[in-house]
DNA sequence: TAGTGGTCTAGACCACCGG
DNA sequence: CGGTGGTCTAGACCACTAT
């Protein structure tokens, strides 16, 4: 893997160009083509370069990251004023007890509306997450949930709530086979994950979510 | 792998217990040996396993991740409270142009010396950071740093300065060959990046430091 | 259809660990 | 020392992509 790792590194080729063939680099390395593939794969993991079936490995472009700020009302929103198309996909919306939420339980209600989500952006999947809010007072929620809802602009329109941001917590987690059906990446890639708590404009907790975002597609920035 | 991770859930192997070598696995699956690796070794990716070298693969303990939280001086401080061996290792200490510095550049010298140090708590490496000061004003910091120092400390005892966060940034990046190689885990790992500026109680921007950390360590939370 | 990566069996030998 | 995982060669066949 250093060695091919090395040969990349000095043969300066442009993100986005192809490398020789697996059969090929074993030739030139005088090595299997297994020994190849194995060193092929950790440079996958590594991000150095992406492997396509059927067409070759080719360098990897730098990831960008779209910065969500904490400043901003709405995400979604934001988004879509610099262009981009998203979405938010209703994968599941159950009615679950108060043991369903994660630490600290912040919300009161022995009911809640639980909502699954998948994010894409232009068509890719960028995060998934799921929304905990009271059961008595959101029910109607997922009834009227399209594609195109945003949940800070619905509970304003429909309920005439401001939200507020409470507190948030980042790690950063494997992919697990679940996340890397939804995310489109390899099971074991890095997840960014934000977690937190809404509330009204009055501090009344309102909502909890846990959102899991792909790590090369978005990163958070708040100001203290 | 589907196959493997199904039996290692339906017989509820507790965490800890270990697998049967991977050539009585081969046998009972029917498989060869190389198969069952492959299979392996995406469990452990995903976080599953965890295998060693010479001892075999064992169901992996659920990571326990330490709380960093918004509202404390000093993280080193409220680690050692909590009874943790924190040290701080100066592996790196340069002079560096303001081009070195991460965007956006909010320390206004030119000469900045650039701090690289390794967190450890007992004994175990936790994070990498990065940090760069005024060369002119904190010179001599790196000439009296020992593996018990913490910044924040070091800056209020020997100038008398109130370190304040101003922002952060927190994104999830894959671990490098380099912070493989200094924080024990694997190429590819989960990484997961604090980037930020702190100033002084005046609100005059005083140090940027970006840190990597063990996805599988430690978590930011903060209030808003 | 040719060329690419993906999966698998077969078997050898090495490196590490613990008793 | 025996048992464990780590690396490698050899070769077959399958699946996907572009022409």
């Amino acid at each position: 893997m250093d060695d091919l790792a090395r040969w990349i590194q000095e043969s300066e080729l442009p993100p986005g160009d192809r490398l020789p063939a697996e059969a090929d680099l074993a030739l030139q390395f005088s090595v299997h083509r297994l020994t190849v593939r194995q060193a092929l794969a950790e440079l996958a993991r590594a991000g150095t370069i992406r492997t396509v079936h059927g067409r070759g490995s080719f360098v990897a472009e730098r990831p960008f990251r779209f910065r969500v700020t904490s400043d901003v009302p709405s995400i979604v929103a934001l988004m879509r004023d610099r262009g981009m198309t998203v979405t938010q996909t209703l994968v599941g919306s159950t009615v679950v007890g108060r043991d369903d939420l994660p630490e600290p339980r912040d919300l009161a209600d022995d009911k809640l509306l639980r909502l699954d989500t998948v994010l894409a952006v232009d068509g890719q999947p960028w995060s998934r997450a799921s929304t905990w809010l009271s059961q008595a007072r959101f029910g109607p929620v997922a009834a009227v949930w399209t594609p195109m809802t945003s949940l800070t602009g619905l509970l304003n329109e429909a309920y005439g709530i401001v939200v507020r941001r409470a507190w948030r917590r980042y790690s950063a987690e494997r992919a697990t086979a679940e996340d890397a059906a939804a995310l489109g990446v390899a099971a074991g890639s890095p997840l960014l994950v934000q977690a937190g708590l809404n509330t009204d404009s009055g501090g009344q907790p309102l909502l909890q979510v846990v959102r899991r975002s792909r790590g090369d597609r978005l990163e958070y920035e708040v100001s203290l």
